[in-house]
DNA sequence: ACAAATGGTGCAATCGTTTGCACAGAATGA
DNA sequence: TCATTCTGTGCAAACGATTGCACCATTTGT
């Protein structure tokens, strides 16, 4: 790539000493340079078309202003804002974001982690679901700065965003239940996930309070396929056993649509989803898909914003930041049937 | 965070010198190395839990195995899929990825591309449908090395990695006139952009080669908004023209939807639409969309393909690479409807 | 048996910054 | 006037690796 100019071509050219240079171009350190010293070194930096080289400076400094983003899986649209709402944050401030993919799996994560870890970041935002807690824990032992994002920590006293899932599933169920529904099901994602036990926990809750039947599910993924498949084998076994349901993620919803569909039935005409997360084109789909927003965007903003804290240390951090939720209803609800 | 040994503790714990150490731990150099010397220092690596510092690396080689990814919005769902393919490949050969989001704003971009310059990205694959095309004409004249994704270099002799717009448009056309269609709309994207040239350029060709009557409608973004407000503009002005529409994406398509059912007009019944990208989750839209499927994933791993060839320069890459399309038959069209 | 080639290792410079310390000269105080 | 404090700048040592070169001890060739 092109040669760039370096501070000592920068100081020969003002005239100074490099270490003059390097002071004169540093907002922190510019101080300590007579203001005319630091208007000639600015000038010919601009002149020379001088740009610093962050890895000479990194290997300094032991900051590389870089900060890696692990997810599951940036192609799962929920996603792609956290990690705009991150970068959002932390590039003005300097800061890049270095994504990777997990896909769920325990030993890419250890080797991206690995890799991030070479490449000297200053911190960690993590926000995938299910990996076995260990790995969390190895993090903390090791020292690593982290927040989590999306999930709490369980293994480790990271500071955790979270939305409101508690609030968002009763708002879902109180949703159903006003429109009459009595029976209703919940699909809820893998155990490993604390996102799927504090989601159906309130499910339960929910029900219990508001006196209805409740039923539960349990999904191998949060996705599509195994949404369509659980419903379906629930459908299989239990025609007809209810009217609502309340899906642990929209993948979920859409998986239950399909089985909905496949099993002749109409939502919701004859049963009522509710999703949550409130994905991108959520209200184009067929329903429109009533759902819990989550504020993905300013989860990640409130991750970077926490991680830059505990980095640069100008405040002690909190323990978990939960943001709320609110309830979009749309299409895919419906006054319950009579069973 | 933690402080990992370096290469002097490994010479150290091992008795041999610092650049043995070095010799020992690199593929390429261990080879001027004794076998039992190298054992006996990866032995020792390992237990010290040795991992290279890839700035220190990166300052000395000049190369930091990280290439920056440009692309306009990541929460554009095509982009997921290209990043996710880019990765694919260039993760398991030791490089990072830095993606960058320019939201078609030049600044941005030139603020993310010189952060990108500053970090001493080794290469840059370049997904930005519309910037002005002097931004493109810089890099290359700074000696930067650089490939195109999802769209043609104008202004700079970069290689680039494309679908077949213009066969994607035809089989569209195609589809359309097999079910009787004469009167097609088709909704092209900012003129800035190639990919929006390509396709126009395809729609006119295929009418006029079918004698179907062709009209075309400019959108001022890829968006669903910008689809919606062009194809009110189209309907309240001309109604009852067209029977068929063939979009420039698929977010202009969900456009093109809403604005339909705004005007009581039903989609396939009174106007058959055709979409271009089968983004994720096309097929659970109100109706599944009908659309081209470009292989986004696959742009994505060749793109990283030809840019480390560039790169470790191991051969002439070529200037195009061009992917085949298909279309994606689904609920969006139907046989025209007598006008 | 002696020169030359070879194989393995050590030495030290280097990449481009930052930063503690030293030091000169000017400004201040008694 | 002389000792003391500032101010601004220069010097040089890091940071953690890679790599051309020199060197010694073998092995090889004749």
């Amino acid at each position: 790539m092109g040669n760039r100019p370096t501070l000592v071509d920068v100081a020969k050219a003002a005239g100074v000493h490099l270490s003059t240079a390097s002071r004169a171009l540093n907002d922190s350190t510019s101080t300590q340079i007579s203001p005319e010293t630091v208007k000639k070194v600015q000038k010919v930096a601009k002149e020379l078309g001088y740009t610093i080289n962050t890895v000479a400076r990194g290997l300094r400094t032991k900051k590389t202003q870089t900060i890696g983003v692990i997810v599951p899986d940036l192609t799962n649209p929920i996603f792609p804002p956290i990690v705009r709402g991150i970068d959002s944050y932390l590039g003005p401030r300097g800061y890049s974001v270095l994504v990777v993919n997990t896909d769920n799996d325990a030993e890419s994560e250890r080797n991206h982690f690995n890799s991030l870890m070479r490449r000297q970041v200053d911190g960690l935002i993590i926000a995938t679901g299910h990996t076995d807690q260990s790995i969390i824990a190895d993090y903390h032992n090791q020292g690593i700065t982290a927040v989590m994002v999306n999930r709490e920590a369980t293994g480790a006293p990271y500071p955790a965003v979270i939305g409101d899932d508690a609030s968002g599933i009763s708002m879902g169920v109180e949703h159903l239940a006003s429109l009459g529904h009595k029976k209703l099901l919940h699909l809820t994602g893998p155990t490993e996930s604390s996102t799927s036990r504090i989601r159906s926990q309130a499910f339960t809750a929910a029900c219990k309070k508001l006196g209805l039947q409740a039923k539960i599910i349990k999904c191998s993924a949060y996705s599509i396929e195994a949404g369509q498949s659980a419903m379906d084998k629930f459908l299989d076994q239990n025609p007809k056993a209810i009217t609502g349901v309340v899906a642990g993620n929209d993948l979920l919803a859409l998986g239950v649509y399909h089985s909905l569909r496949s099993h002749g039935l109409k939502c919701p005409q004859d049963v009522s989803v509710v999703g949550f997360n409130n994905m991108p084109f959520a209200n184009d789909f067929q329903p429109p898909l009533t759902t819990v927003d989550a504020p993905h965007y300013e989860m990640g903003v409130q991750a970077a914003r926490i991680i830059l804290n505990q980095i640069e240390g100008d405040e002690s951090s909190p323990v978990k930041i939960m943001l709320p939720v609110s309830l979009i209803v749309r299409g895919s609800t419906a006054t319950a049937k009579k069973l």
